[in-house]
RNA sequence: GGGGGUGUAGCUCAGUUGGUUAGAGCGAUCGCCUGUCACGCGAUAGGUCGAGGGUUCGAGUCCCUUCACUCCCGCCA
């Protein structure tokens, strides 16, 4: 053993300790029991996750790191060509294009281990800059053989890494449109039993008055609801909380009663003296609620209410104590519309992955209301983190032309972005589909921890900076010169 | 780009309405004890209270600015 200086910080303790040090001391810091053997169990997941596509028959192979810059999505990592003055590669965001090339190339099942680079910010589920896929591709395939294959890949790993019990064993398959109103979210928390409901009719009855809700939804505004069970005898300041955190959360608050039934039906609450017994009773069918539950309503725009309501149902949830952290709840998110139109610049854009398939045989008439289209689109979610996004993929050139010209691109441009991928599509390219699970957010799962820097090794702070080996750091002025170089100093 | 939280010894933290010399536990160093294993006992060292400015007779504490880390929004097809 080397020599041993004093130690930045404890090892033989269970203690938390500030990141900045964690991350500056990596070496050290992944000495302590609990990150060892979450490093342990990633190894241990990727060699099992490796062993078992192997099993199904899929390929494993490498693409290309350096490639080009993709005009769509998040920004790219841009990488200066000593050879090519002036020009730049691209580290890939995925390797789509190129899993799309290998299926062309009559490989008909592929997989990789594959890092993924993104320049956008970091969440504590999304590490800055780099981060790994499971990334598959099938030939000959529709929706339902990818889900086989990954449905499988997905029970088997978790029942052999985890003690957690598994909610469903079959997916159950949500609509986006649904779980925007259920949930709030394409990536519903299905381990919280809250529902959200629509009551906007409510609000457009002789026999309600509360004026303020009603005068919103006569201008368009919608109303959602989410019933909370047996809570009548929940303190005042119970509620109170929430409509003070909802407006902490830029909502205007959430109007509240409990239902009761003291000689007749009646509603508790600030507001519930402007709902008769008949409204009540409606609302009651309508969300399926009983004497003794109650209702929490949120009033706005469908954006505005999709946002309050999703962190509502987790708040809500989290005080009511609601969520078995014992469970894995696995779940499709499917029919992802091809389109969405951009509220700000009011331009139909592509809302996931413009090489998805469209769904049904698309007339003209198709054509002319793009924001009806579904795609095949998907997503798998795991206790509300979104674990990847896949798709059919398009492999028609023609039908690829006619829905980039809906987003705005004419065919010049398509051949000139995607020249390597339109060019292979025109040479009998298969009908084919695939899937690209994150790696980290798995082993996040299976290791019960709330940060992916948890199990990744030598992790970036949220910064996008390694604080152990002073990345990213200055160049000297040679090298620069050498790639063409020079730098506009800041400020 | 925006909002919240945190910042006091190597580490984790306490520090009252602004008041004299800023403390504790762990760790470190030295010594003693010891079939020890999160040993025990004693002593010692260790502080720009994140940084800068302001208010005040007096600032760790109040005000302003700024930096770092972190969580969230935007962003991540």
């Amino acid at each position: 053993m080397g020599i041993c200086k004093e130690l930045p910080m404890p090892i033989f303790s269970d203690q938390e300790y500030a990141e900045e040090i964690r991350l500056k001391y990596r070496f050290l810091d992944l000495r302590r029991k609990k990150i060892h053997e979450n490093i342990i169990l990633r190894s241990k997941v990727i060699s099992y996750i490796r062993n078992e596509m192997t099993k199904l028959g899929f390929l494993e192979f490498q693409t290309p790191i350096l490639t080009s810059s993709s005009p769509e999505g998040a920004r790219d990592f841009l990488v200066p060509s000593r050879l090519n003055p002036g020009k730049f590669y691209a580290l890939p965001q995925a390797p789509q294009q190129f899993k799309q090339l290998i299926m062309v190339s009559g490989f008909d099942r592929y997989f990789q281990i594959a890092p993924c680079f993104r320049d956008e910010d970091a969440r504590a589920d999304r590490s800055p800059g780099e981060f790994y896929q499971l990334d598959l591709e099938m030939s000959f395939v529709e929706q339902e053989d990818v889900f086989n294959v990954v449905e499988k890949l997905m029970v088997n790993t978790f029942k052999s890494f985890s003690n957690k019990k598994l909610m469903f064993d079959k997916f159950p398959k949500i609509s986006y449109k649904e779980a925007m109103l259920k949930y709030g979210t394409d990536k519903p928390d299905l381990r919280n039993p809250l529902i959200v409901n629509d009551i906007t009719e409510i609000f457009t009855r002789e026999d309600v008055s509360f004026e303020i809700f009603k005068k919103l939804v006569k201008s368009g505004s919608k109303v959602r609801c989410i019933v909370t069970k047996n809570t009548k005898d929940k303190p005042r300041s119970f509620f109170d909380n929430i409509d003070k955190w909802a407006k902490g959360e830029g909502a205007s608050g959430l109007a509240y009663f409990t239902f009761e039934n003291d000689k007749d039906i009646s509603a508790k609450g600030p507001i519930g003296k402007f709902f008769s017994k008949e409204a009540l009773l409606e609302i009651m069918k309508k969300t399926n609620c009983e004497i003794g539950d109650s209702i929490f309503m949120a009033c706005g725009t469908k954006d505005e209410l999709e946002k309050i309501t999703s962190l509502a149902r987790d708040k809500i949830a989290r005080d009511l104590d609601l969520i078995d952290e014992n469970i894995f709840a696995f779940c499709w998110i499917v029919d992802y519309p091809m389109f969405e139109k951009n509220e700000l610049t009011n331009k139909i854009e592509f809302s996931h992955n413009p090489f998805s398939m469209p769904q049904g045989n698309l007339s003209e008439k198709d054509l002319k209301n793009p924001l009806e289209i579904l795609a095949y689109q998907y997503d798998i979610v795991c206790n509300g983190i979104e674990l990847s996004s896949g798709a059919i993929r398009n492999h028609k050139p023609e039908l690829m032309y006619k829905l980039f010209s809906i987003a705005g691109y004419d065919k010049n441009q398509i051949d000139e972005k995607f020249s390597g991928m339109i060019n292979a599509l025109s040479y009998g390219a298969p009908p084919h589909g695939g899937i690209a699970p994150g790696i980290d957010r798995i082993v996040m799962l299976l290791a019960n921890e709330k940060n992916i820097r948890e199990v990744t090794m030598f992790p970036m702070n949220q910064n996008a900076q390694d604080l152990m080996m002073n990345a990213p750091s200055e160049v000297n002025p040679d090298q620069l010169k050498e790639l063409n170089l020079s730098l506009k100093t800041k400020k």
